[in-house]
DNA sequence: GCCAACGTTGGC
DNA sequence: GCCAACGTTGGC
């Protein structure tokens, strides 16, 4: 399997417990798109806000999950803008803070592109050279959408068996 | 279910 | 601005 993923793009890495919202939703969602709500964190945030752009990669990480592994490949297909689930009372991340003139929380909408099958284990990545600073296998490293690098990203698409070119 | 690690809150 | 208390995350 060969896809075209821009390698110059950036790469990312978003969390999901899979009991809430699994890569094969993604998969199963229409257009095979969703957005990326409910993210609580500053840190993820301004990641979201300012520096994930349209065509970037996303690994799909399955946290409280057995195995702990990424699932899939998404891509980003629209950039920062105000998560609308702040503003909602009915919501589980309702934030009665987030003004909604300026919003305190954003997200980014992205596509599934390819599932991994099987899914690339973290305990995998750790026999792995070129993985051996992602943030992912850094203790108490709990942010939720992480800079991936290019070797990592790479490194990752060759576990999984899918070619890039 | 436990608990280490980390982020946030709020009193001072 | 410090830091103790508290809440959450997430591997184990």
């Amino acid at each position: 399997m060969v896809l075209k993923i821009p390698r110059a793009g950036r790469y990312w890495l978003f969390k999901t417990e899979p009991t809430s919202f699994s890569f094969d939703d993604l998969w199963r969602a229409p257009k095979r798109r969703t957005q990326w709500d409910g993210v609580r964190n500053y840190q993820a945030r301004n990641l979201l806000r300012d520096e994930v752009k349209i065509g970037d990669g996303v690994l799909i990480y399955h946290s409280n999950h057995k195995p702990l592994s990424i699932a899939g490949i998404a891509r980003v297909v629209r950039e920062g803008y105000p998560d609308p689930t702040a503003f909602d009372p009915g919501d589980h991340h309702f934030d009665p803070d987030s003004d909604p003139d300026d919003p305190t929380w954003f997200m980014v909408d992205i596509e599934a592109v390819q599932p991994f099958d099987p899914p690339v284990q973290r305990d995998g990545l750790r026999k792995v050279p070129a993985c051996s600073g992602m943030m992912l296998l850094q203790r108490g490293a709990r942010l939720s959408v992480q800079p991936v690098a290019p070797q990592e990203w790479a490194a990752v698409l060759r576990l999984a068996g899918v070619a890039q070119r």
